[in-house]
DNA sequence: GTTAAATAGTTGCATAGCTAACCACAGGAG
DNA sequence: CTCCTGTGGTTAGCTATGCAACTATTTAAC
């Protein structure tokens, strides 16, 4: 019926793909979006909310309850910045950063699996056009 | 940082694209699921709500709650099935009805503007790459 | 230097979505 | 007929998300 339509077609198969990543990070007992946010913290600590925001393409209130989430299962903590007393830097705790590698590679399962089913033709023509397409919208 | 990650990058845009189609449908003080499901009522008057659920691509739970919500704006009328009792069929109301064009003229408005801006080749050759991953993940 | 404008984060409010569990009806097994 | 199973819909409870409005801090204006 909406077979024609960018934006049906987009979200239904965004739908989609959050079960099979859900999947993935269950044995974390993280949720998708929580697993990706901790994934950037992890990567890259001391990034300050708006940067995570804007990494993760979320708007800067969901980002601060996803993180008000991770402080809650102690996974990151927020520190004021010295420099500029409005900004928020996160970090990740210790158990954050043992936990890092291992919600890395589940991601990279998840990928890998879909790949699989996909064909890696089919899966990488389609993630190189979603980028694309994302980045004319900006 | 989670450039070739299927999950992201679909997820991310799908939440972009909402918010055009956010605008498309803003003036019939709609939001988009609620627009589509509608649509979906008044193209085919009577459909039985799994049936909606499946061709809107959601759970029934959320179905149910698309449809009170516009059942609640006298768009749509519940009536259970003579035939089998647990089903409940759903009909546009007259305003519905009246409605419908506008509402898919509004819809293909958003994806004109769209193709416009990404080129109809790319327009094209993603929803037709997404169309058949969802099909591939069925 | 005090005031105004801008920026970062948070909070309030609303929608959409899912899974699990539940209820009600239908249909078959005996 | 009665019971058991399956199916359609609903409810409960949770997460994610956004916009609008608020607070606090910084920076610019004068």
């Amino acid at each position: 019926m909406f077979d024609h339509c960018m934006y049906f077609n987009t979200a239904a198969l965004a739908r989609r793909l959050e079960q099979e990543w859900t999947l993935a990070f269950k044995a974390f007992d993280l949720t998708p979006p929580q697993a990706f946010l901790l994934r950037a913290v992890v990567a890259k600590p001391g990034q300050v909310q708006s940067e995570l925001a804007d990494a993760l393409a979320i708007s800067r209130p969901t980002a601060t309850r996803a993180l008000d989430g991770l402080a809650a299962k102690q996974l990151v903590v927020r520190q004021t910045c010295k420099e500029d007393g409005r900004q928020v830097a996160i970090y990740p705790t210790p158990r954050a950063v043992e936990l890092g590698p291992a919600l890395n590679e589940a991601g990279a399962k998840a990928t890998v699996l879909l790949k699989k089913r996909l064909g890696p033709q089919v899966f990488e023509e389609l993630v190189q056009r979603v980028k694309s397409v994302r980045s004319a919208l900006e």
